[in-house]
DNA sequence: TTATAAGTGGACAGATCTGTACAGTTTGTC
DNA sequence: GACAAACTGTACAGATCTGTCCACTTATAA
């Protein structure tokens, strides 16, 4: 168990960096809600800005992983994979603890292109639409890359309606948008792909998002 | 000219906290970029948060009003109409000084549901909801509600993907999407609405939406 | 001219910010 | 037990934060 203060400093930093947002969240107030000293924290990281880029790598990878989980667990077929995906933003929607997308709030609190934190916001964008574009040409979509990017803005807009709470089922109207997309690029053989019907159970290990991981 | 200064103030801060964000912006800063002295700001406004409130109210009128008056000189149908947000959008995007969606910005560095500043943000997206719909609803959509939604969901998802500059086309994708969306809510009769061929100059007193307004 | 309103500049209070310093304590390993 | 590494608590520096105070200047208008 060598590094498990500095993974627990991250996976708690997350939280309340989600919760509060950046700026408005300082390192003693990390010192109290973590249980961890300062002189630890800046041991592990030089700089605060070290510390949120840690968080930001880490909700990546917790991300991208629960979201190609959940919609393969919710779907066998890739062109039901791109459906599931508003399945998935449903679930977490639900959630909580929901306040939105890091990444979002990351690329709004630091608004230079250049800085650090906002690049490394923009790439978690960039592996997303990576992912989904693949699913895209596995399902035999006419242009993989545009249906893809349609997908991502859908997704990004319903998290935007969900956290300012505009729209009453944002999921629900982004996935109907994403049908018509998907039949559209599928050609007219295959517009009813029925790929909701099957609600499978949470896997383990495939936990919410949200959660306090204290 | 009775109240000019505040006025001023109200539009200066805007563009100080649109580039740099609201946590990030002190008020000497302000004092600073506006040349505005810090008494004269506390006369007008008792906290920095009564002062952002105004600075939305600003932003919400400004763009509403530019939005829609820019998409009827694009187009002169209720179903052009729809279609042009998303030149309209694209303009925006190609503006120097573009940095996203202030909205956006501000429900994310004010995440809970209940803060005014969160709250005044998501009406301004309601306000936008229903502008859209009334133009749907004019438009004959089959459902003008569902639509609306959808479309502002894709113009949501359209200016984070721009911001974060993960999409080389974004308003073009989104586009796309809104046609795919638009054709089926108007039925089969209207698949092929040429709304975008006429391009149309801006208007006199239809500005660009970042300019420095000083 | 004179009364009123609006704006200015700078000092200041008290809190909070990032980051450092240092002496002492716990923990794991040989 | 002994050594090294990691961790703790607290105090601190220096900057910056929101908001106040006060004496002074400028503009407006009767």
């Amino acid at each position: 168990m060598r590094p498990s203060k500095r993974d627990e400093l991250v996976r708690k930093a997350l939280t309340v960096f989600y919760r509060d947002g950046f700026h408005a969240t300082g390192m003693d107030t990390l010192v109290q809600e973590t249980g961890i000293s300062k002189t630890t924290m800046f041991k592990h990281f030089r700089t605060k800005e070290e510390l949120i880029l840690a968080v930001l790598r880490l909700r990546d990878e917790n991300f991208r992983n629960w979201l190609m989980r959940r919609i393969a667990d919710l779907s066998p077929s890739p062109a039901g994979q791109l459906i599931a995906v508003f399945d998935a933003l449903e679930e977490w929607f639900a959630e909580p603890d929901f306040r939105g997308c890091l990444f979002i709030k990351a690329a709004g609190e630091y608004p230079e292109e250049g800085h650090p934190i906002h690049a490394q916001s923009a790439e978690h964008k960039r592996l997303l639409k990576k992912g989904l574009e693949a699913i895209a040409r596995a399902a035999g979509a006419a242009d993989p890359n545009l249906l893809a990017r349609q997908l991502l803005i859908l997704k990004e807009g319903a998290i935007v309606a969900a956290h300012m709470g505009f729209d009453p089922d944002p999921a629900g109207a982004a996935k109907s948008a994403a049908k018509g997309l998907l039949a559209q690029a599928l050609g007219s053989c295959a517009t009813s792909e029925r790929s909701d019907e099957l609600h499978a159970e949470r896997k383990p290990g495939c936990q919410p998002l949200c959660g306090d991981p204290a």
